[in-house]
RNA sequence: GGGCAGGUUCCAGAGCGGCCAAAUGGGGCGGACUGUAAAUCCGCUGUCUUUCGACUUCAGAGGUUCGAAUCCUCUCCUGCCCA
């Protein structure tokens, strides 16, 4: 079945919503926040701890990464990732264009798509739209996502314009491979188109309008949190909410902070990506409701108190900051664990909260109250 | 009592006449990280000074030398071996 989604509730002030997302994987409540697991593993954190403790309702893989490690034909012959993973929530895909931004040494952009070279062993890959379309149905995600070029920032107009046409060019070229092939896994895999534009009001406008015309089952906002400052991620951001369709949900590629998301949500936007919380937890940042915490920093070495209490979980209100930091110095492997699943249980601890308040109609009070101390340094 | 090996900046440990405020590692302190080439990367870590630089350090005391962490003498301490 075709991906759903419901709005449960308007806020009264600002854009915010809360909606229901249905897959063939199950639901998924929104304003939401999607782990990454790049190449089927959430680093260091495995399937159970994500569903029991970290309630995670959906998560990421790559398309890049999984077609260099293990392979399609690994992941066809396991049924696809969700089997390969045991994993039966939904999964979302990222098409590679994120690599094309992030690996810009090793790779060539053309008509026909972009030449890769493996980050692995230097071996050159083709990857064009049909080629991305072809391993995201070999992965067999529930949200697959179109292959698009994510351009630098700051990039002159001219550039930032045929980049744009060019992504709109692959999006034609990937809904057409899908029209003609089916998926294999007897159930649903909806594209979403990328809208991208940099931070030019135009070419944003009218890639979202490019976009929407498409009807697809969501969209997603691309280029963002890319080295621009907040203030013009959240200007651009709030430009593409407004020329997105309302009944369907909004996903901001790879943001962000914590506060980043607040400001998103209240703009918005109901999806959300970012490699945060696992990567910098497992660099010693904790995210808290009370703020920030280095926990590599002395001062946390005897504060027994729980890493958050108020968050909920087990694995934030059982652990201690000076057993956390106490791991970290160590370097123990239990240590980037602890750390990943509490940043990820705060994350979606976030969310949920957000989307309580939208529903019962506080998000603006509580926003207001929650964005300085999410970006205090404890 | 005798023999041998040693005592270096928070720790370990290089250095063995000038290029030494002293390698390297650890520890400490701080920072970065936004669709993951990241359990990673980058600073600082004797004192004073914004910089230039100045000053005090290599167990202690004396000495040799233009110049000593480095050479000599004695003292103190540590480890091992023999009595």
């Amino acid at each position: 079945m075709k991906l759903t989604f419901e709005l449960t509730a308007t806020a009264a002030a600002g854009n915010s919503r809360a909606g229901m997302i249905t897959t063939d994987h199950g639901q998924i409540a929104t304003p939401i926040f999607m782990p990454v697991g790049t190449v089927g593993s959430v680093k260091t954190v495995n399937q159970q701890q994500l569903k029991d403790e970290v309630k995670a309702q959906i998560i990421l893989g790559n398309t890049y990464h999984l077609y260099l490690r293990p392979g399609i034909e690994i992941l066809e012959a396991a049924g696809g990732l969700h089997r390969f993973m045991g994993w039966d929530r939904p999964i979302l895909t990222d098409s590679g264009g994120y690599q094309v931004f992030s690996l810009a040494a090793n790779r060539k952009i053309k008509e026909e798509g972009v030449w890769f070279q493996s980050h692995i062993d230097g071996s050159k890959h083709l990857f064009s739209p049909e080629k991305v379309m072809e391993i995201e149905q070999a992965i067999g995600a529930d949200i697959i996502m179109a292959f698009d070029e994510c351009p630098p920032y700051p990039a002159d107009y001219g550039y930032v314009r045929k980049s744009m046409e060019l992504t709109h060019r692959w999006l034609d070229r990937c809904l057409n491979y899908l029209d003609n092939h089916p998926e294999r896994y007897g159930y649903t895999q909806n594209l979403f188109p990328i809208v991208q534009g940099g931070t030019y009001h135009d070419l944003r406008k009218a890639s979202c309008e490019f976009v929407s015309a498409k009807g697809a089952a969501g969209n997603a906002i691309g280029g963002l949190s890319v080295g621009e400052s907040e203030d013009l991620m959240y200007e651009f951001t709030a430009l593409c909410c407004e020329h997105l369709p309302t009944d369907k949900p909004r996903y901001l590629m790879g943001v962000g902070t914590p506060w980043n998301i607040l400001e998103a949500i209240d703009l918005g936007v109901d999806m959300f990506d970012c490699v945060m919380p696992t990567r910098n937890g497992r660099n010693g940042m904790l995210f808290t409701s009370n703020g920030i915490i280095n926990i590599k920093n002395k001062k946390w070495s005897t504060d027994f108190s729980p890493i958050d209490e108020t968050i909920g979980n087990e694995v934030s209100s059982y652990y201690s900051k000076a057993y956390l930091r106490h791991l970290f110095v160590a370097q123990e492997i239990l240590g980037l664990q602890l750390a990943s699943i509490h940043n990820l249980c705060f994350y979606l601890w976030l969310v949920k909260q957000a989307r309580e308040k939208i529903i019962s109609g506080d998000f603006q009070q509580w926003k207001n109250e929650m964005m300085p101390r999410l970006k205090q340094r404890l």
